[in-house]
DNA sequence: CGCATATATATGCTAGCGCATATACTAGCG
DNA sequence: CGCTAGTATATGCGCTAGCATATATATGCG
């Protein structure tokens, strides 16, 4: 359910059509919410015909005709319910862990190729992030008086997002520091 | 496809029955994988049809018979093959970050209940997280020769959860001081 | 006896997801 | 003209997920 409330919150400022939300999901999104194409016309769909959406068909002569979505009444009011709402702890199935977790039945030197991999990962992210912050010119952590230099709801996110990816890069590099240390012992 | 190679891994010392997976899965693993029992007892299923489990039934006079599942040679390659596998970059969706980016729709007031909630979740998480790694007496970060000294695999992730949660917390209070002073300031 | 709890497995239902694919219009290039 | 790329929306399919519920046995308590 939380994609539709993620449209509503895109929404929030004004009128958007599903091609435009998924450039932003592409974009800005994409570091805490992936969703497929597809999803986003479904759920825009059936958002509609609850009343948290509605449409109009606009005509453009350059490119196809489109459906700009705005929200109800209804929309807005469900958008605040939901922000307003403490969600329940997200113990957020993680994957990678999960194979870490059972890695012992595979040889040190496969393991050490899947968290190398990871590196490279996350050395990636990091520096998307990374990019993205300077843009702002964002201090991490973020000062006190933040919220009154103009700073949005937006850079908390970003800012979690590099605290994150430090942190993982440094726990992949110790964790690869100690199964090195481990093959030199043999 | 996940909870299926999950299961694989909690196989791969012995046999267990479903209801002894879902204990497991309760205590050790849910920390980075959460499943309902029900999805258990199906998995085991479509893995037999599969062929990378088998099992057999076992009668028990002190409670109902049970279903004791173990790897089939099959299984246990495939609990290898996806060892060995670097998975894609987990995005992970994080329906709390999403709330937080949009939250400029409602009042700061209601933006710090969101928060002090989460600061107590994370609080609890931390707590039991670092409750687990003292009883494995476990410094954090781990000491290059921590495998020489028979740390098992199981403590890399416990040592991601707790560095993760203690993360986590610094960014909320953090947050939560950023809103206090723009209250302060109105 | 009745009742609650633990052990143990299983199905029905609905929703959500990603991937592949279909359809169609417009613009620009050669 | 044919081709590609961008804009725009939509459906089919199969798998995964969680929640509720059914069923059955054994133990312990009062």
């Amino acid at each position: 359910m939380t994609l539709q409330h993620v449209i509503l919150g895109m929404l929030r400022r004004g009128p958007k059509s599903g091609y435009d939300l998924n450039k932003q999901l592409e974009t800005t999104i994409r570091f805490f919410w992936e969703a497929d194409i597809s999803r986003i016309y479904r759920s825009l769909r059936s958002m509609q015909e609850q009343g948290w959406v509605e449409f109009e068909t606009v005509v453009q002569d350059d490119s196809p005709n489109k459906k700009v979505y705005s929200l109800t009444e209804q929309g807005r009011s469900e958008l605040k319910r939901w922000l307003a709402e403490p969600g329940k702890p997200s113990g957020s199935n993680n994957p990678f862990l999960a194979q870490l977790h059972f890695s012992d039945a595979i040889s040190i030197q496969e393991q050490l190729h899947v968290l190398t991999v990871r590196r490279e990962e996350v050395l990636e992210s990091l520096a998307e992030l990374e990019r993205r912050a300077r843009l702002q010119d964002l201090p991490v952590p973020l000062p006190h008086d933040a919220l009154e230099q103009g700073v949005t709801r937006d850079k908390f996110s970003l800012e979690y997002g590099v605290r994150r990816m430090r942190l993982e890069l440094d726990w992949v590099e110790n964790t690869i520091a100690v199964l090195r240390a481990d093959i030199d012992v043999d």
